[in-house]
DNA sequence: GATGAATGAGTGTTCATTCAT
DNA sequence: GATGAATGAACACTCATTCAT
């Protein structure tokens, strides 16, 4: 059951849909029809359709792709300035939201979860956040008393936050002063 | 150019769709038909039409009631232990949205702007909410640099905590030892 | 089974609804509902449906209230300026067609047939336009081997020239031409 | 730009409808659902919207289908039998307004204006009119004092005419007296 | 009699998905 | 494999008509 590797343009065509279903689901919202996502990558309709059987399966491979860029994005802060990385995750983190817009919100209220759908993406995701936590306990820069749930649990808030409204500086400080022993 | 009072019967239905409306759209996304709401709150689909001209509209009054029960709820709390008031608003603000689930999700998931399409009930709400915080800053239990905007902002993302993990209590903790001057 | 006679108020309301009925109809077309034309009107939808219990009846009473509206006007052109009076006859009918506008179009398209329903106004109708063809015969001004019928049809097709084209003067002076002996 | 040509099944599919809207429309109203006329072309509504994306529009197609066949019908009188070509254009138009009913009664009734949506067909329609009055006053069968205007009038009003009653052979024979020198 | 709220079948249109070319 | 035409189930919204007040 080996897949054969795709052709030249097959894979490109994939990458292609990819590319342009992530930035226009993420900037005009889960409306937008396949045939739109078709027309604005150059290929028919069924091309999509080959690559990604339904839109919700379009959808989970948009956010496993992003998960996984995420996560290496957070890998490359490990051991960096240890007592600062998970600060500087966080606000990296809030600032991909920015990028994504109502991606999250919009997945959210059409009723996909994440973690059921993808549970592999979410654990390297939250491994390496579970590093960077336990660095800065280490260096003394964040109470000892939270785990990974809750500084997960924190980073979706400031996400909410940060798509309410431009400017958290005030209010990431009020988080980052509450983290700190 | 007072309008007349509406009909008694007129009354009850409109309360009626309004209460299904708003529990079903905020159980189940905004997604559900015009027929289904209508088929659930025993009326037919033009009654609903009569009393919300458009599905958005619908939306609205969802909204605008939902959000005079919040300005009413936090209301309540003035003057109230000064101390805690602020605390207790954002707590039950947090469980407010626990009860809305995808509501704020999923409308703003459509894009509509609440602040934009009613403005006074934004205000009214933002009124109370800035007595709260005033009443703490004079208690000692609000740090100074804080506005509203600042508290508003962190209630944003707090409820979007709460809908992410129904147990936010060390979330809620980091936040209040944040805003602990 | 003699009708008791409509209350005052009924008697006006059957009125102004006609009215407006006509008026609205004949400058916007068939598809205004029957609800506007209550709310134009002032009074409610259902008073609309208690004078004219179908919209088909509705068009038939404004109809019926029209054709006699014309035959009144023809019969006054009865022995007036004998020769004359068939062609001031074609060119006031050619008038209130502008008048009705897309009334008779509209009741068309709609498939209306108004000999069917109407015939009682019909026959009036007809009767005074064949009075003015035989006076026109007898005082030469109109060829011999035209009836009621031709006269009639020719009637129908300078009322659509009109709407058509708002000046019709070279037209119908063809017509009158070959009309003459 | 040049658009790619149609698939072959497309191409049948589109004309299929066409023609089957065409004869719907004409014997039956504008009022017949699109739903239906795919059903009785045999394919599926998106199908319809897919060739016509509203309504209107395939009224306007269909309407300009039927001016380029006029125009075409009426190009082949020039020159022949120059002072009856204008006439015999005339009959059969009357001819050809029989077949398409109440098809401009219902597109005037909701209110499409053909000048104003389809120019060049109305211009390469009045072009050939225009020709045909030319030659009938060279041949001495036409007053000099029609013009394309005039004729395009009275055409309106024969077509109502025919459509009124069957039988216009007396009309047209007045008409034409009219018309004569 | 008048009112206007309620009804519910019907319509134009969209769009995820399938499939012939 | 790619294409884009075809499908048909939904859905928002309208409106003639009925009926409780």
């Amino acid at each position: 059951m080996a897949e054969r590797p795709l052709r030249a343009d097959a894979v490109r065509n994939r990458a292609k849909v990819l590319r342009v279903a992530y930035e226009t689901f993420a900037a005009e919202g889960l409306g937008v029809p396949i045939d739109e996502i078709a027309r604005r990558a150059g290929v028919g309709a069924g091309t999509v359709y080959r690559h990604f059987p339904t839109k919700d399966l379009l959808f989970q491979a948009i956010v496993q792709d992003r998960v996984r860029q995420l996560t290496d994005s957070a890998r490359e802060l490990v051991e960096q300035d240890p007592g600062e990385a998970v600060y500087r995750f966080l606000l990296r983190m809030v600032d991909e939201a920015a990028v994504d817009q109502g991606l999250v919100d919009a997945i959210a209220g059409v009723g996909i979860d994440i973690e059921t759908v993808l549970p592999d993406a979410e654990r390297d995701f939250l491994g390496v956040i579970a590093e960077l936590i336990a660095q800065g306990q280490r260096a003394g820069t964040v109470r000892s008393d939270v785990d990974v749930a809750d500084v997960k649990t924190l980073m979706v808030g400031l996400q909410a936050m940060r798509r309410y409204r431009g400017d958290i500086a005030k209010a990431f400080q009020v988080v980052r002063d509450g983290l700190t022993p």
